[in-house]
DNA sequence: GTAATTGCAAATTATTTGCATTGCC
DNA sequence: GGCAATGCAAATAATTTGCAATTAC
């Protein structure tokens, strides 16, 4: 089984393009972030571990990472993509918790099969959808108190 | 029943707010736009009728409008906010085609149940969601060919 | 060797804000 | 009259891009 660093090296040469150390170094650390990390926070990290990585280097190689399918991005609605590892499990949806944050990855065969009905509804073909639910974590309610 | 326009005077007092000739103007234009108007379109439009009308107005009355009710943001996820007007039959969700923009407004109670559902599941009170399908629309499936 | 990559700084884009002036209520 | 609103221009924030110098293949 590839690891992700070889599918990317793989992804790369299909495209005529380089495997470089700051691409590793990226690679790497995003795959060790543990949750939704934007470039900001990426590009901090790496320059713990090498100084001199630009943060356009950053920017560059998330793109590269979610073209290559290794990343997913995310938007949350506040200004910021975030990034998270695909793992293969494929796609999911997320519940948020507006006060703190907590973020919770769903995935429920109902509604997408409803998507898809409505979709057909309107003639449309389906290629792909987003959905967040927003609301408050149960730790939070506790601290509402 | 009270206009809009009412509707947006009565809620500046009730803050201490004020009415303007220049808030007068984009609510006008904004509910007249058909469709999921930006700032920078609604500014554009607005200097049409009036050239002295600063975009930073436009952005502050666009808030305006959405915290009053009469306006309702919504993020297809490229870089802009789009607003739409709130027409009292509330939330919905949207089906959106990528290659022409063309942008359906939906609504399914079956989804809505289980969006309820899951995050029960997870203890979350839920406050409100997004929902986005992106797609191919009849129309521009048909110039593929 | 040569085209891709890098880091830097400057450019962009969408939006916000400071401030002196103007204008509702 | 007084506080809110305006227009402008400058400030932010996130991201992109131009470019000369470097480096992987």
């Amino acid at each position: 089984m590839r690891t992700p660093a070889e599918y990317f090296a793989e992804y790369l040469s299909r495209k005529g393009l380089k495997m470089t150390p700051q691409r590793k170094i990226i690679l790497q650390i995003f795959l060790a972030s543990s949750d939704h990390v934007s470039a900001e926070d990426l590009y901090k990290k790496v320059t713990h571990k090498n100084p001199a990585i630009g943060q356009a280097t950053v920017y560059r190689t998330l793109k590269l990472l979610e073209n290559s399918g290794l990343a997913v991005a995310v938007d949350f609605g506040d200004g910021t993509t975030r990034y998270e590892p695909n793992d293969g499990r494929g796609h999911h949806d997320h519940l948020i918790c507006e006060l703190c944050g907590k973020n919770v990855e769903i995935v429920d065969k109902d509604i997408e099969q409803r998507q898809q009905k409505i979709a057909e509804q309107y003639g449309f073909t389906l290629s792909r959808h987003t959905m967040y639910l927003f609301g408050i974590c149960p730790a939070c309610q506790q601290e509402e108190n």
